[in-house]
DNA sequence: TTAAAATTAAGTAGAACTACTCAATTTTAA
DNA sequence: TTAAAATTGAGTAGTTCTACTTAATTTTAA
């Protein structure tokens, strides 16, 4: 039996797009098209496709908000973010909302047919050039990360960490046998030094630094 | 003129190995070989090779710290990360400190000579299955993640945001036209759903949920 | 159209953080 | 072997956060 898809894109250039693409592939079949989140959503009421193709940016609700609700009402339709957005926190967020893949609306007629083959087994999939720039983008933060980093002491690193790790001024003095000032003054320097004025702002940094997965 | 390159390792035998695998070719001179950062940090001052395997283990001195002295000393020697730990925290740590590439131990000769010869070009290198195992990490908090979300009311998450974009207490409420006291509230409503102790904590999971880059 | 959940907000009170300045002592690098 | 940097810590004082309880009002879902 075929592979149901639904599309849901506001722009019905990209749904007609799509449909083309899809009508040459007999063992797939379109079976649903919405324009809206809301449209899509009593849709489902009805029918469930096997793979969703969801557009990112619907005018009427936020991908990651809708892709979430879908994954959780039906945890069996597998969804495929499809879209012109390639910026790594788009990706993320989509992932990170259930989606099984994620794909540019550029892709080819192969590519497409092989995602949503991969996605109703399953199983991931990305379009390479994101995971190459994911990567890239993950990995090219120590190039700012380096500039602040090598200003912090030995001391200010490690109670840095210990601040991070959810540890009060009180409780890292008495790791360290220090005064609970001492530990008060090193955390206002590295407030000045990373140029912050919370300790949100010093998590932050932390990240960026590496300090925290 | 060949490829100089400096091993660090405190296993003579990785040593030997890295060695007699680059014998056999001859646009690449292994010039010195060290056992310990300290060795090493020394032997720099009178010799810098182009291109240095460095191992992230050593017992002196952490890798990435060496690295980071190394990168930011001699800004011109290549660091190729060279070892056999791939937990993604590390690869990122070594690349974060200036390191230009990342292989295994376990790695091929024509691998290990294509990764210097690149990495010598001032290119990144990483072996692929750690990129690969990189992306995989990245990609499945979100299975941890999306048990927690959920809880979180709209205003609960929208204060949260706020929180961590490092916003007080009380500019969030001038901000959402609230009492100061709604914001608190809300904020220990916070800390109790995601069972975290303080803003840090917040944070962290913030991160998790992927609110934060 | 109710019951449940969410939003709002007050009270009380203590703990923790933030924002500096100044300075003695110790460590490190040139 | 000095000068510079780091570490330590006190003073002062205000701000912000944390830890609850209680409860009125509004929204949402069954």
């Amino acid at each position: 039996m075929p592979i149901k898809v639904a599309i849901t894109d506001d722009h019905p250039l990209a749904i007609a797009g799509l449909q083309n693409m899809l009508s040459s592939c007999s063992h797939i079949q379109v079976v649903n098209t919405y324009n809206t989140g809301a449209e899509l959503l009593s849709g489902l009421e009805n029918t469930q496709p096997d793979v969703l193709l969801l557009d990112v940016l619907l005018h009427d609700t936020k991908g990651p908000e809708l892709a979430a609700i879908i994954h959780t009402k039906y945890p069996k339709i597998n969804i495929l973010a499809i879209t012109s957005l390639d910026a790594p926190v788009h990706v993320k967020a989509m992932l990170r909302s259930g989606c099984k893949g994620y794909l540019l609306k550029n892709t080819d007629v192969q590519t497409l047919i092989h995602a949503i083959e991969e996605v109703n087994k399953g199983n991931e999939y990305i379009e390479p050039s994101i995971k190459e720039q994911m990567l890239q983008n993950m990995l090219h933060f120590r190039k700012q990360a380096n500039i602040k980093k090598p200003s912090l002491t030995r001391r200010e690193t490690e109670i840095l960490h210990l601040i991070i790790e959810e540890y009060t001024n009180q409780q890292i003095a008495d790791k360290l046998f220090l005064s609970l000032r001492t530990v008060e003054n090193h955390r206002f320097s590295l407030f000045q030094k990373l140029d912050v004025k919370n300790t949100v702002g010093l998590v932050k940094i932390a990240i960026q630094l590496g300090l925290i997965e």
